[in-house]
DNA sequence: TATATAATTCAACGCGTATTGAAGTAATAT
DNA sequence: ATATTACTTCAATACGCGTTGAATTATATA
């Protein structure tokens, strides 16, 4: 998936709403009926919010084989495990470097001994 | 950090424009100069991004000590680290479940053998 | 003191999006 | 056929947020 994608599901993540449904999804695939009576939503949120979740290709969706009414759904792994590799390097400590002095009155060693000189006066 | 600040960090994160302004602190301190020059935006829009950033608590400030009116931003490594183990957490494929059968028709044996003897007869 | 500089804050605009209630779709039951 | 159900889509509203340009603050220099 693309960065602009990634970004998107970032997005797509920061929402109470959408959190809560995935979690819910998480522990077991589940229906519109029981996200609306779990989070006290009305089924057509909870359908917006889903299919949001469905667009970014967070989850994906399943009809009951019995009863076609009923939509099940479920999380998407491989974009979920693309996401979590993803925000594990971008949020990686190892990576954080200290200041390139490359701007700033402190940029120069030359600036600094200036500055020194002229406290000196 | 309570689960409110650690969404509202992600809510942070969703914006294009932010997560290259982390990307460039992350290698190397910045001050608004530069990011201006690097994302070709205005001072004063990189100035509100470098807020919110500040504001959730994923960068802080320090000030030139040879001209005070530059600031340098820095990652706060302690909000960094604490957003990447939740998502790393959330987002962890082993913690999915298959879905409970507590709703829909198939959620129980008998409603599926009642379907099937419908069907035979 | 006056001017310049780096950055921030303010006011306003426009766009996107979460929410709401009603209408629509598809599948099943009577 | 008609009604019911599970869910989705539609239209409308309201709020939040990114962007913009002007004004402001803080600091340094002439």
């Amino acid at each position: 998936m693309e960065i602009n994608g990634l970004i998107n599901c970032i997005k797509v993540l920061a929402d109470p709403t959408r959190m809560k449904l995935l979690d819910l999804i998480k522990h077991g695939t589940q229906c519109n009926c029981e996200f609306s009576d779990a989070l006290e939503l009305p089924p057509n949120l909870i359908s917006h919010h889903l299919r949001i979740l469905r667009k970014c290709g967070l989850v994906e969706t399943e009809k009951d084989p019995l009863d076609a009414r009923w939509v099940y759904y479920n999380i998407n792994k491989k974009t979920f495990i693309e996401l979590r590799e993803f925000l594990y390097e971008f949020l990686d400590p190892a990576e954080i470097q200290p200041r390139a002095l490359s701007c700033g009155p402190s940029s120069s060693l030359l600036a600094m001994a200036e500055k020194f000189s002229n406290i000196k006066k």
